[in-house]
DNA sequence: AGACTGACTTAGAAGCGTCTCG
DNA sequence: CGAGACGCTTCTAAGTCAGTCT
């Protein structure tokens, strides 16, 4: 590309950046003196009435753009012209090469794809595998063991499913098992067990659904029957002797105002509730539950005393606890009966179960970390808001009644069962399924399965970003070294976001100067850079890492002439990153660089770690340790659990304890020289050597006291559970627990075994990832 | 080309049930 | 046998990323 121009471009660079800061304290600017509407208010408004503040998205880029182009004219007119077009000329070749590779074949991702197939002349909707005829390289190790499934029985299977279409799910289950008579020792445990309504019970956990071959077109299902979602429980007013008071006298509220004023009556004790945006945007939207009268009379949120209601709330949970066995009993069995009725759903002749069948119940918004909206009113989601999906010939869910459905589709290339749009930010929500599903867990083998191909093609990669620091072109520069970064610090890609509508964070691609410092030296080491921003959920990272000096040099290049608050990538942002690894291997994005390292990780400190002579609780600790790493690669942390600080207290009193108890010895010790000194007789230097021992053994256990406490407060900020459950391929742990003869439920609990079963199933001890 | 949006994964916190220890 | 610790489940916010629209 641009060649000889490499210095040229730097320079054009700076200016650049002084223009980006700019946009950004006019952002600053613009968000003070400018209401700016929210997605969902124009999501409300749009349909009723047009708000004059409103500003339609198209005007308002084109504002931004002219605003924009104006500071450059008077920074630099000569060369942000030539600049512009340099850019998009390098953008347009980029654009034009990349769209010559076409679009790349998700379905290959297990290396099992099956050729385009265009079979289904019998299949009654044509455009799904019945899961029989071919079986793919890969599996076939596997079809020993299930080679006896008479496949035709699958076909007649499905065929006879398709003419009864959903009518009884059960019959296909006794199908299911007849097929399996390997099986029969559970078979029968089941049928005996359940024979009648108990057949619910574990149905489907033998579906071994990655046996079967998967669909290619892009579909994800062929049928597709549920009850719909549950919403949350209307409204019950507070009984008469519960009082809200507004500035000291009792204040009865309006049912929709009382409703929003519970909400934050039970968060009162939450720290939240003292914030102002908090306060501030809680008492905005309250205020428009109010009926006129009360718009009139509460105006202060500060004279407003919920205490009587939170003690209420409080009242109420006591006598929740204290309910008798069978009370609670009762509960949960009716618990139990809801989740039978709406908590599964008939996927393809299977009976799968939902991951969130409940619809979100109001409330107040609670975001994370410093949220522009928290405290904002989440409203009540109605049926006519729900958009229902699902097979067309089956037995659509029945809104409640007296209400309808927002709009009930067929569609078969998304995975939801139903959604609808929350008004907080205008995003849509899902219901969807639970995470041992087959459709969950063909994604989740697939994605671990493309992280393996990135092992075999890393080294390429590295090479190749490597040789792109030293590139004339400030973009690749500036690619390479993003990409540095992710595949070395696991950092995440770091979507653009949309200012004043989130917390502030940032990942990889929207780091900004301020939130990384150069050492040329430190602590003996070269080159190093300090990291400290806010990622996602506004977990803090933290990190000095000593680079190479070549990425050093770049960084210095790119933060040159920049403020704080400018970009440090200024020439990329993930969607030139992901095009660029979609290049390098398909299927590549930046997060596959998170799953691969975490995994790899795994796998090689479970070598390093683990001693086969060790017992199984020191094998469990290698395991856990091996995790930690990750965990830490990944940055997963989580707040110190509530009863931490007690628990540390407690550990610190005894601490505390021994110390006295410490120096207590010493003395004692002091005092028993001393006479020692004065009385030479045996008897006191008996004492002095008891005394002595006496201090020693005190100083150990206090020691001991101390490592137990740090090592606490260090696991108490780790959280294993993120990395075990999203990163981890799961057949790496379960080949070590074979390998070592380690009962899998020694590390995956029960849910965690239902998510990884295909893993359970397929991996042996030697699978390598 | 860039904005917008939909669909889906990843994330920590809260809630809840059970186990343990005094 | 009750309180607190702990592990699991539920909840839903906050990311990623690709496709569509303008």
């Amino acid at each position: 590309m641009s060649g000889d121009h490499g210095y040229k471009d730097y320079q054009m660079d700076s200016g650049a950046r002084i223009s980006d800061s700019q946009r950004h304290k006019d952002k600053h600017r613009d968000k003070e003196h400018k209401h700016k509407d929210h997605k969902k208010d124009k999501e409300r408004e749009k349909s009723k009435h047009s708000n004059s503040d409103h500003r339609e998205p198209s005007e308002k880029k084109h504002k931004d753009r002219e605003r924009e182009k104006e500071k450059e004219r008077v920074k630099h007119k000569d060369d942000s012209l030539e600049r512009h077009k340099d850019k998009e000329k390098r953008r347009e070749e980029k654009m034009k090469s990349h769209s010559a590779d076409g679009k790349h074949k998700r379905e290959k991702e297990n290396g099992f794809a099956s050729p385009p197939r265009i079979k289904s002349e019998n299949d009654d909707n044509g455009y799904y595998h019945s899961p029989k005829h071919e079986k793919s390289v890969k599996r076939q190790f596997e079809e020993d063991e299930v080679e006896y499934k008479p496949k035709k029985v699958k076909v007649e299977n499905e065929k006879k499913a398709k003419k009864r279409k959903h009518e009884d799910y059960y019959e296909d289950e006794e199908e299911e098992e007849d097929v399996k008579p390997k099986k029969k020792t559970k078979d029968k445990k089941q049928e005996t067990a359940g024979g009648k309504k108990k057949v619910k019970k574990e149905p489907e956990q033998k579906w071994k659904w990655w046996e079967e071959e998967r669909a290619t077109d892009g579909s994800k299902w062929r049928f597709l029957e549920h009850k719909g979602p549950v919403f949350a429980p209307p409204y019950e007013p507070l009984p008469g002797h519960v009082r809200f008071y507004y500035d000291g006298k009792p204040f009865k509220l309006s049912t929709s105002a009382e409703e929003v004023a519970t909400f934050f009556a039970k968060m009162l004790d939450h720290e939240y509730t003292t914030k102002d945006a908090f306060r501030k945007n809680f008492f905005k939207d309250w205020r428009k539950e109010m009926i006129s009268e009360e718009k009139g009379k509460l105006t202060d949120l500060n004279k407003c005393d919920f205490s009587e209601l939170s003690e209420y709330f409080k009242a109420q949970s006591e006598a929740r606890k204290q309910m008798t066995k069978e009370e609670k009993l009762k509960i949960k069995e009716e618990n139990e009966r809801i989740l039978e009725e709406y908590g599964f759903c008939v996927m393809d002749n299977h009976r799968e179960r939902i991951g969130n069948f409940r619809i979100e119940p109001p409330g107040l918004f609670r975001g994370r970390g410093n949220h522009p909206k928290m405290g904002m009113l989440k409203r009540r989601i109605r049926p006519q808001d729900v958009i229902i999906n699902c097979s067309k010939d089956s037995k659509h869910p029945k809104p409640p009644s007296g209400t309808k459905w927002k709009e009930v589709r067929h569609d078969n290339k998304v995975t939801w069962l139903a959604s609808w749009t929350e008004n907080i930010q205008g995003s849509i929500k899902y219901i969807m399924l639970n995470p041992s599903s087959r459709i969950k867990g063909e994604k989740d083998w697939q994605k671990y399965e493309t992280a393996r191909r990135l092992k075999s093609c890393v080294d390429r990669i590295r090479n190749q970003y490597r040789e792109d620091w030293k590139s004339k072109e400030m973009r690749i520069r500036q690619r390479a070294v993003a990409l540095y970064f992710i595949d070395k610090l696991a950092l995440r890609a770091g979507n653009e976001k949309e200012e004043g509508e989130t917390a502030d964070t940032v990942g990889c691609c929207s780091l900004r100067v301020e939130h990384i410092k150069l050492y040329p030296e430190m602590d003996g080491q070269e080159y190093v850079v300090e990291f400290d921003f806010l990622g996602k959920d506004s977990i803090r990272y933290y990190n000095k890492m000593p680079v190479e000096k070549r990425v050093f040099k770049n960084l210095q290049l790119f933060l040159e002439n920049k403020q704080p608050e400018d970009d440090l990538f200024d020439r990329l942002n993930t969607s030139i990153l992901n095009k660029h690894l979609q290049e390098l291997m398909e299927g590549l994005t930046a997060k596959v660089f998170r799953t691969y390292n975490a995994s790899i990780t795994l796998q090689q400190q479970l070598k390093e770690l683990t001693c086969s002579d060790d017992n199984l609780p020191a094998k469990i600790l290698s395991y856990n340790r091996a995790n930690r790493a990750v965990a830490i690669l990944c940055n997963h942390q989580r707040a110190p659990p509530k009863t931490f600080e007690k628990t540390m207290q407690n550990l610190q009193t005894k601490i505390d304890e021994k110390k006295k108890q410490l120096s207590s010895a010493k003395k004692e010790l002091k005092s028993a020289k001393a006479d020692a000194k004065t009385l030479h007789d045996d008897k006191s230097r008996k004492a002095v050597e008891t005394k002595k021992k006496a201090v020693q053994r005190i100083e150990e256990q206090l020691m001991k006291l101390e490592v137990q406490a740090t090592d606490r407060e260090e696991n108490k900020q780790i959280a294993l559970g993120t990395s075990k459950l999203n990163y981890l391929d799961p057949r790496i742990s379960i080949a070590w627990c074979k390998k070592y003869e380690i009962p899998v439920e020694k590390i995956y609990n029960k849910t965690q075994r239902e998510k990884f079963a295909w893993a359970i199933d397929m991996a042996d001890e030697d699978f390598e990832f």
